[in-house]
DNA sequence: TAGCGGTTGATAATAGTTATCAACAAGGAG
DNA sequence: CTCCTTGTTGATAACTATTATCAACCGCTA
């Protein structure tokens, strides 16, 4: 969580112009640790801000996630995928095309639980992402 | 991956009717190994069954998840969820209430890399699932 | 083979998100 | 401080993925 002259240079280094919405949206966010979504931050912040809108909610939201001053819990697939295997394996996802391959290692399959928290666990899987071999290519062209 | 008698088995000792769509979405999913989505489905099976509905591939493939027969890659969350925290960590997601829980734990962070495929990784997260403490406590959820 | 009850297909409805565009505000120059 | 330019906002429409509705139909058991 950063304080507002350190979010304003932030913003100034990228050449992003700092508006009162886009402020407001980050602290609204960084004062909030339920993950919350869009609405619920549009919820919270027609309060104060009767007249900001849902739509520059979810591209302010946008913005601080290209700045890499917010992230996305779950993944940012539009649609669900489905998989007949159903054995424990875990996921390697493309973030170029969207592709997912699959990731075999019984090293992945046992892990150390959250010590903290009452939570309980029935299972867990990892999330790998990068760049597939075809977009890894394609995304370092060759220098002509 | 089963052949046709064992899914009839199945279907047969769950007493969930076969129909022959079902078994040929499920024999469709288990030929493929892209992770295909609903819409990915229907538009490869419409050519053998030209009057396959969409919403019928959407309601089988519940059904299948519901039989522990597929599986869903990502996360069955209808919306994206932020997070002001960008530093690494990783999450727990209740299957009750949806409410998500940080989880702070250096043991998860540098985890073995997937040795197969030319993948270039960029990070990892990994996903705990379960029930939180209030959820654990009241009614068993029902999954879908 | 007949009949019951669950399933299908067509369509409408819904939820979440993104696109469009005129009015407006941020940030730099003067 | 004021003006100007450019990018942002807010209102709304559009769009995508998914689910609900419901009459006709088919799988399954007797």
């Amino acid at each position: 969580m950063k304080n507002r002259d350190e979010v304003r240079t932030l913003f100034k280094a990228k050449g992003v112009p700092l508006t009162h919405q886009r402020l407001a949206v980050y602290e609204e966010l960084s004062a909030r640790h339920d993950h919350p979504s869009a609405e619920s931050l549009h919820a919270s912040l027609t309060k104060p801000y009767p007249s900001l809108s849902l739509a520059t909610v979810y591209k302010t939201l946008q913005t601080l996630h290209e700045m890499g001053m917010v992230a996305r819990v779950d993944s940012p697939a539009a649609q669900a995928r489905y998989d007949a295997i159903v054995d424990t394996h875990h996921h390697a996802v493309c973030s170029g095309c969207g592709g997912i391959q699959d990731v075999f290692d019984p090293r992945l399959d046992a892990l150390p639980a959250p010590k903290s928290s009452a939570f309980k666990i029935a299972g867990h899987s990892v999330h790998f992402h990068g760049l597939c071999a075809k977009c890894a290519k394609a995304a370092v062209p060759k220098p002509r």
